[in-house]
DNA sequence: GGATTGCCGTAACGAACGTTACGGTTCGGC
DNA sequence: GCCGAACCGTAACGTTCGTTACGGCAATCC
């Protein structure tokens, strides 16, 4: 299930984007009620192109899951030598980028609708965890790799490294955004956030003063 | 929105107890697509029953999801003397319970109709909150507390060193199981993880040896 | 200039489903 | 035995919504 995505762009028009636009819209207002004619109706645009354009409404869903997450890349791996203080603020960025996108009204109302259909149908499911949780790690790890080359981490799987970074960063937020309730999530708390969990991994995995592995 | 439970239970007869069940089987199986005629049908009992005890159909919904609550609760507090075998065993054994509950197939089923209607109502999800996430807060962290006061661990605020310890235990797992992706979870990787995020969790907020903050 | 294409707005069809109503059966009380 | 209450199985009603079809309009091509 760790697959991979997007191995046919399907080529969006500047007016499909528009539409999908307007489904994003209408899933961060509406809430799970996304009807056809409501999005043709905020798109302006007739159900008959919606069906020629995108299929069916699980085309159209697909379709908007995809182009959202085809937005979201950010922040390329980067070659320059790391030291302590530049794996940390890349490790931040990560955190507060993360972070960021978690608490963002689209990708709850995506994460909402992929979840709420993956009891029948997964196949929303696994594109948002190809374009979220599984395209993290395969970013992430190599930052990791590279802090333990220089000696600045410790650990044996950086698969486990990354799950455990992921959990100190995320902690209880983004279960209790799904469900409703509201954390406070500003900007600043989310720096805040960041740092306190970029410290307690490298309290982790820091190989720097007593460091190495953690677990007896 | 940290609210509490059961202020007036409803007072479930046994009969209804097992429609409850049939609810669950119901979500677990067939996943989102829960009509009222296919619980009459596997409940054997009348979808008039069903409105007469239940008013309408987010009644029911709602009823499942306190029914299921109320059979989690788990590992009272216990005044036993906290010595660092004891912590341990606690804490550990709350990762078991915890990891457990999240990989089931009940909890999954609940989370995923909760969370599919956190867009638009959100008192399942609430509910959900109310008697997950939060009555385990409310459960650890007095143990969490005698701990400090028995100089393990250190920590200034025990709510957030819970919900440190909530990320170290749940990490990925819980967003991937509620998308449909599908991590082995075996009790004896449960066991193996729990262990694991425990050491973890001594290494951040142990008292012992080095011990005191995390995050500098 | 006329034909073709693409798209908008709206109406219409059909299936799924929540909700209600009704006849038949069982069971405890008198 | 008889009555009423509770409940089962099923039919029926009304709404919502996905899907399709149709008429009109603007732009493009010949």
């Amino acid at each position: 299930m760790t697959a991979l995505a997007a191995p046919a762009e399907p080529e969006i028009s500047a007016r499909q984007a528009e539409v999908l636009d307007a489904v994003l819209r209408q899933l961060m207002t509406d809430g799970n009620s996304l009807t056809m004619s409501a999005v043709a109706r905020r798109a302006s645009c007739s159900k008959e192109t919606l069906y020629k354009w995108f299929g069916d409404r699980d085309g159209l869903l697909n379709a908007t899951v995809k182009y959202q997450a085809a937005r979201v890349h950010v922040a390329a791996v980067g070659p320059d030598p790391l030291d302590r203080a530049a794996l940390t603020a890349r490790l931040e960025s990560f955190a507060i980028n993360w972070l960021t996108v978690i608490s963002s009204e689209t990708s709850l109302a995506l994460n909402r609708v992929a979840i709420g259909q993956a009891g029948s149908d997964r196949s929303l499911g696994a594109i948002v965890l190809a374009n979220g949780r599984f395209a993290l790690g395969s970013r992430m790890k190599p930052v990791l790799e590279a802090g333990r080359k220089a000696g600045l981490l410790a650990f044996a799987d950086a698969e486990e490294a990354f799950r455990t970074l992921f959990g100190l960063v995320a902690r209880d937020v983004q279960i209790r955004l799904l469900l409703g309730d509201a954390p406070a999530l500003d900007p600043e708390s989310i720096r805040a956030e960041a740092s306190r969990s970029i410290g307690q991994f490298f309290a982790l995995y820091g190989a720097q003063p007593g460091g190495g592995q953690a677990a007896p």
